[in-house]
Parts: C-alpha cells; structure tokens; sequence
DNA sequence: CATCTGCAACGTACCGGTCAGTAACATGAT
DNA sequence: ATCATGTTACTGACCGGTACGTTGCAGATG
C-alpha cells in the first residue's frame, strides 16, 4: 500500500493469501480449453504449454487434474449466478420477467459460436462417477439452481409450482444441450417463447 | 451344431452373414460401458478384457476406436426408433397422445437406478470437434428427432409449430440431462407433465 | 555498503502406467 | 490348401504425477 508504481496494478501483493502468479495463468487457460474442447480431452501438458509455466507449478498449485477442474467449475458456478442475479436484479419482484431475462440471454448465448453449452452440465457428462470432484460442484450448482427456480415458479403463484420449476430447468437444460449439438438456428434459440408458454399454461387456473 | 450341449444356445452359428462373433461380443460390450460410463472414460483394453478377445479381433472388425463408438451409436439410434416409432403406432393418428406416450415412457426410464441420459447426447458432449465419426452419427439422430417433433407439432395444429417441436425437443434433452444429474426425484420425472401443458398452451389460439 | 541466509516460486528431467494401434504368427473349419 | 478368425507381443505417444535442482528476492548480519 505504500509504495506507489503508478502503472502497474500488481494484482495483489503479499496482503492476504496471495495465488501464486502462475495459479492464475493455469486457471485461466484450463478455463478455456475446458469448456471449449472437455476437460478429459485436454490433458495438463497441455494447460502448462499453453499457459506458459511447467507442470510443478501446475501441481503446486492444485493437487490433481480432477481439483483443477473442480477449481473451473467454482469460477464457473461464480459467474454463473452473477448471471442469474443480474436477471433478476433487472425485474425486482417480478420473477416472470426475470426468468425471461435469463432466458432470452441463454437463447442468444446458444446462438453464438463456439458455444459448447454449460460447463457444469458437460462437466456432469463427462464425468459420471459419484463423488468426482467436478462432479460434486456441478451437481450443487444444478440442485441451487432447482430450488431457486421452484420457489420463482411459487412466486408467481402457479398452482403446481414445483412442476413449473422443474419444467423450466428441463427447458434450460435442453437449451445448453441444444445450444451446442445443433448449430446457429437451433431449438435452443425459441427456449424463451416456450419457457412463457409454459409459464402462461401453468398459471392459469 | 452336431454335438449337444443341452444348455448353451450358441447364440448363432453361421447363418446369414455372419458377422465375426468377436465383433458382436465387442459390440455388445462397448455398448454397455460406453453408455454407462462413457466413450473417453473406456479403453479399448477394457472393451476387448471384458469381451474375452483380443485386441486384433477387435481392429479387424472396426478401424479405429472412433469407429466403434459410432457403430455403437448406430445401434443405439435404430432402438431409439424403435421406441419412438412404438410410442407413435400406440396412438395412431393422436400425435399429443404418441409425445405423451414417447415422453412418459421417458420419465420412468429416468427415474431408474445408472440411468445415464441419452447415448447420442452424452458423445456429443464427449466430442464437441465437428466431423468426429461419433458426433456425425449423434447430430444426424438430433435433426430428425428435431424434423419429427415439428412434424407432430404441427399435426396436432399448433399455431406456431416449429416454436412447439422444439420446445418438446428441449424438454426430451433437458430430461435426457436431468435424468443423469439429479438422481431419483429430480425433474425428468415431470417431463410428460409439463410437455402436455406446454402442448395445450401452444394449441389453444 | 556488501554479503549471507532462508524461502517461495520456478524449471529440468524423469517416473510407471495406459493410450490407440499393429506386425507376425497360430488355429480351426471347409 | 486356403482363408477367416484368433493370439502373443510389441510400438511410440501421451497420460497424470513427482524428485530434485535452480532462480530471485526479502530481510538479517558484518
């Protein structure tokens, strides 16, 4: 805090529990190359290459591939409720319109390039086996994410709300899924107007 | 066929075509582990061990492990078809009824014990590279499945078809996902529930 | 000031095991 | 004898993971 660099914003100095700086950069990389190609197809010579450090520094800082991957999917599952809150920041108490807002970003998200879904939902994929690391993360993420949208489907005050909870995490699911099997123009891009429909359908008395 | 075993049906002989016995062995096997626990996650060690055969047997019959994996999602998607088609001459001429049947049929096998979602789903996920042998076999499957939907969608006289098939078509796979992230009780057990609401809100002008 | 010391972060070089795939040979039926 | 099938034994590449030496820098010592 004393000395003052000007430039240079030192990413954190020696304040608390400082990451090594090559923690970072492996992180980093293993993000992207997780997500885009899988993470049992990518294997960490090839993180440590492409991050620019050697596989010690990898193992110091994480103690398996299974942990850098869990490691992923908790930067993973934090942006992904930043996402989510900031969807429902934008509709304040009004969760019908806060589901369509997340909705219809996922909707144009899928709609990109290069999108391979979500990482917790492959990650759950690729690795099936109770009790992985990366699995264990996904699957807290996936049963948050029910309970939030149950209790948004009681919100509106549908009459079987945990049926409109679990139907909007199967439309949710199904686009992520969709987003990256069919390309531009596929099913997930209408997961918003269907995600409305069905909303509509089971608030009507 | 000449000596007797009384037991021991010697599965076939050589009637038609006979395909190497080792190749179905091998099949059969891959089949089963690659569903349950994925293509990446099996060596073709394991397949031929498990199979009682060599590796040779098992090149001779199939170029390469890519191969394999797509012959097996070969297999998988003619039994898809089977239970479609099943579900679909239940109900001839009531296409809600043959997506109710299709669908319910889906939700039971989700709730059973290493139910492990959709095999052309799951190898998507395991190879997102475009052109793999396995992921070809896997999106030819997809966009009929997409074709039908919106087929049947229309049938039944939605106003806007093609949004309704692929609404139905996220559902499947979001049950297809869920069936294998949450365990029993999660929400591929709604998915007949919410897909005939959704049908019923699309219908209705 | 110069030098030493301690330590954390880093790299070199390597481990045994497993990966997909193959060459060369044995066997058994026709 | 021929030919499809099965077997043994091997390849080079890559897997995740590690033992051990090197570097750079902070603070203490003279």
């Amino acid at each position: 805090m004393s000395r003052m660099k000007s430039i240079e914003p030192t990413i954190n100095a020696n304040d608390v529990a400082s990451p090594p700086r090559a923690a970072q950069k492996i992180l980093g990389v293993a993000r992207d190359l997780f997500y885009r190609q899988g993470i049992r197809a990518i294997g960490v010579d090839e993180i440590v290459r492409r991050a620019g450090v050697t596989k010690p520094s990898l193992y110091r800082s994480f103690p398996s591939k299974d942990e850098l991957a869990a490691s992923y999917l908790r930067q993973y599952d934090l942006e992904f409720w930043g996402r989510f809150d900031e969807a429902v920041a934008a509709h304040p108490g009004d969760p019908r319109a806060q589901i369509a807002a997340f909705l219809t970003r996922i909707g144009k998200r899928t709609q990109k390039a290069n999108y391979r879904g979500c990482g917790m939902t492959n990650a759950a994929v690729e690795y099936p086996e109770h009790g992985h690391p990366a699995r264990i993360v996904s699957e807290a993420n996936k049963q948050e994410l029910r309970r939030r949208l149950r209790a948004m489907a009681a919100a509106m005050g549908a009459a079987d709300a945990d049926t409109l909870g679990d139907g909007l995490l199967l439309l949710i699911e199904g686009a992520y899924i969709s987003g990256q099997l069919f390309g531009l123009g596929g099913p997930a891009q209408s997961v918003a107007r269907n995600a409305d429909l069905l909303i509509g359908a089971s608030l009507k008395k």
